[in-house]
DNA sequence: AGAAATTTGTTCGTATGTATA
DNA sequence: TTATACATACGAACAAATTTC
């Protein structure tokens, strides 16, 4: 036999057949612990490890008394395990600056190709929130609801995973950066015309009204964001 | 006790709190699984679940007999778990090229700005080989090469795990890709004009001209890479 | 080198709470 | 309501690998 693959290792392999060759969709039941068990020549707590595995990725859900079902909602699964992966990383700050500015620029390019009419309408929302809020608590939650929505509104998946993993990974920082800035630049004016410029050069399709504003933003969080 | 956290989950919030508290580092030893359930009032085999979770996340390895330790190499794992996730959700042939642009672009950007000479010399290696290659087997491979190494020479490690992940779970299609393209050019010439014009910007830190082999290679994609 | 102790790998049996017909 | 099927969880036992003395 030679099989060097653990028990638990056969359980993940056989769900993600059953998946790719489209046995398995979401919803559909898998069989049960026991039916896995045999099939697989392997205990029922191996069974469960290797399920433990799927459902902690997100894969699939577990209802006891019923059966385990594939969900296919790894999304919010996908971005806790990039963030802590990232964590374990240790990346430098560098280049974190420089990859949210990358995701930011990327995104910013898709949206003004792409933004719907309902993306425009909310990021006109939030920009007029930000305007009218009197808190600097309220002025980073809008602030922050901005970046992610143009990001949202570039529709690429690969794009949104990432920038959301990354947010998570960085809240802390981004808020202790935002402060920064603020205080750099004595008050928060010059920082909300950047965003003003983002989203009306989305809402007129116009990449170089967009940029600028960009620009201007991480020239900001350059200038006055750093840490020492 | 209206606990509603499953018991596995009880294991997986102690490592990553002991991970975070920083009295685990990258290839500590965890707490046996003996003592893990009886700190945490669980069973072996609940531990095991939860350690199985975060064994399959690439974040610890386990070794029979000696224990289980926080892992010092995650880029693989979490480059074979961001490349199922993608499969999963099945993003359209458009976005998967997008991005792969985006990336692509934003590695040269920083290359052309932070290649070392170790990079270059590699570099032109690589497009060496690839010249003197005789079958398209061979051209596939460094064509491939290239591509990777003018990530890995932007020495951003967000930009490095997602191209990995990303070629990982696309390889199949850029193969087929590139086929297609080679075809619709009648030969490799032309396509590979473009990689030496990347590469040669790298060498002379001149953007410009790496730009300008980026897009003709992407601009080939577009006209002739299409499935359909 | 070898024996004992430790630790993970795996299995089985049992009890319990939940969903469904 | 009852009976059945199912996941949840625990404890005990032994095998296999590693470490320690």
């Amino acid at each position: 036999m030679a099989e060097n693959e653990k028990a638990y290792e056969k359980v993940v392999e056989r769900i993600k057949q059953l998946v790719v060759e489209g046995k398995l969709v979401p919803g559909s039941r898998l069989p049960t612990e026991r039916s896995l068990a045999e099939e697989l020549n392997v205990s029922r707590n191996s069974v469960r490890e290797g399920l433990r595995v799927m459902q902690n990725m997100g894969i699939l859900s577990s209802q006891q008394g019923s059966g385990n079902y594939i969900a296919l909602n790894f999304d919010q699964k996908m971005t806790e395990l990039l963030s802590f992966m990232y964590f374990l990383k240790g990346i430098e700050e560098e280049q974190v600056t420089e990859f949210r500015l990358i995701i930011e620029e990327a995104a910013l390019r898709c949206t003004v190709k792409r933004a719907t009419p309902e993306d425009k309408k909310e990021l006109l929302a939030l920009l007029d929130r930000l305007d009218k809020a009197r808190s600097e608590e309220e002025r980073l939650k809008y602030d922050k609801k901005i970046h992610e929505n143009i990001v949202l509104a570039s529709h690429n998946d690969f794009l949104i995973t990432n920038y959301n993993a990354f947010i998570r990974f960085m809240d802390k920082h981004i808020e202790s950066m935002r402060e920064r800035v603020v205080r750099g630049l004595e008050d928060n004016h010059k920082l909300e015309v950047t965003h003003r410029e983002m989203v009306y050069g989305i809402l007129q399709s116009d990449l170089r009204l967009s940029m600028h504003g960009l620009e201007g933003h991480f020239g900001y969080i350059e200038q006055y964001g750093s840490q020492d």
